[in-house]
DNA sequence: CATGAATGAGTTTTCATTCAT
DNA sequence: TATGAATGAAAACTCATTCAT
């Protein structure tokens, strides 16, 4: 007997689902049929929901991101006012535990490939990039005026540079490892 | 009008027209038909060439590496023995027109996603990543001993977030705002 | 128009139509869209409910070997327990009208080489042919003792030689000779 | 340098090699290529010298019919006059070493699936079939009489059953448990 | 005599998507 | 709300066969 109310709950399912099937499958080669059944539905009802199959990715893609900015957001808020801890919470953001993950960045990595064929995909992670560098760079700019877009630059290619990195090793993410590695570069940056 | 000697010539074009389609497809998913009929040939010719589309893209990818090695070691060449000089080359070459082209970067995200899924092409991508880390930590050891190998990594790891970045982008590719933020790194790197 | 409960009616239409296939055609090459169509549906439903395509066969191999167990049981069981009337029943069966026909003994003959490729297949004849010796010894022993296992085997034989020349006539089957024939060897057998 | 007087050896190359690659595969799927590999030489030329697939099985087939009509010949003259020993001699030549081999009887089965498809390949099984039925029959006509059509009938369908039987075990022939069968067999015809 | 080159035609299999229930 | 039924379209891969050399 169907029940109401369903709605939220099996979208949030699909998306879980979406993330861990491509997390496992390393690829966005993954069929709408098995990421219904880990789900715990019929493709027929996943189509129902979201319409087809980029709409099931862009849906894990928002998720994702959302999770991301949520952290992000929470670490800025943490660090008050201070510019310097503020560039230091927002690198450490990036490879805390819900973010660094392994099938996460796999899924990651998956939607920048999702992103050369997909506008709306593209969309959002432009969306996502911008945002990095310009809190970068916002908070960058009482510590090193005119040069704060550059490291800003530097700093998120750096962040995306260990994500693949991590994306090939494969194994386990080593999130504190990496935060090290971004906070000596701020130390650098900041002479 | 059969020729003799026609493999080489055959699965060189099947090379150049995987990556180019790759390139223009933005993703893995493109058919053998494809790739065959842009190099001018049936796509059982192309198996017959290559067995399986599998070893048509780890062929793609190995002629990438190719070019890529052959373009850094020329880089080493020409800055001689001085170790600075040679670490510049090094970073220069990554962002080179031969190496840094969009279709080029668009492979090479894509084999990124490959190396997922597909064993050898993951070698193939640890064996560059590992040559890379160890050229740079090599020629920057007698600069900053101990922290030459954690500078390395950096600086290659910028330099896969900088390909990364330009593969979002999608436009035609920025060498020289590529390089010149490198040597801006590297510069922060030697204080 | 999809109906509920399809399934048993698909595969049985697919069963049916395979044996069919098989029989007019004479050989295993026959494909799967061949054998869909001839049951009224697509090729995707047919893969859809069996898999593969040696699984159609392997269930239609499975179909005619009930289909010959009931037979033969169905005989025994009008022979009571006298041996004599058992074994003769047992060989009649062999014959009669839904096992001795044209395509089946068609399907047959294939099957066995089926069976040189596919391990469940062969595990599927050899049962029936252990079955088939074993009851033929059964009920030989109380009339020719220690020389029943060699007459089961000569007559089991004998039923396989009838089919393969059957097969290879391509006509109509002519089920009474063939019955004619074993019962005369179940003569010289028994004195 | 291609040589003279080469067709004899080419084709009789092929035909070995055709048994062997059914025997070997235990279907008629075997490919053009393997067979011409196995035979030393290319497919093209396979092709140049028979034409087509379907001839070289049948050269194949005439081959191993060849070599059993020498067999049978050979027992025959041994055996004399004496009917009873032609008999005899007749059936030991069906599970001599020569005919009752395991990829013998392999291909031999594989035949009478293609005499299905193939009209001279059902041609030349049926000259096969007659002749040894008309063989026992002419040997068995001063031990039996009227009844010798009939006993032939079933010696010749016991003889195709044991090859049935074996084709169907797949491991290495047993010539002389079935000869031992074949003649049992016979005693009882003669009563 | 001999072969590498080449392909058309075909076959299995997969999958997103639709629809009646 | 939910799903089993159903399929069109596509893709990888295979192979007999042909042909120029």
């Amino acid at each position: 007997m169907p029940k109401l109310g369903m709605e939220p709950i099996r979208r949030a399912a699909l998306v879980k689902a979406t993330i861990e099937e491509i997390g496992e499958q390393g690829s966005l080669d993954v069929t709408v049929a098995r990421i219904a059944r880990r789900a715990g539905m019929s493709s027929a009802l996943a189509h129902h929901y979201f319409g087809n199959k980029e709409r099931i990715f862009l849906a894990a893609m928002r998720h994702l991101l959302a999770e991301y900015s949520a952290e992000v957001r929470d670490a800025l808020i943490a660090a008050q006012g201070d510019p310097r801890a503020r560039v230091a919470a927002t690198l450490r953001a990036n490879f805390g535990p819900s973010n660094f993950r392994s099938e996460v960045v796999a899924a990651w990595l998956n939607f920048y490939v999702l992103a050369r064929t997909s506008e709306p995909a593209a969309r959002l992670l432009r969306i996502y990039h911008r945002r990095l560098r310009s809190n970068l760079a916002h908070d960058l700019r009482p510590l090193l005026g005119a040069g704060a877009s550059d490291a800003a630059e530097r700093l998120a290619a750096l962040i995306d540079g260990m994500y693949l990195k991590q994306g090939l090793a494969g194994g386990p993410a080593d999130g504190p490892a990496a935060t090290r590695q971004l906070l000596a570069a701020l130390e650098l940056e900041l002479k």
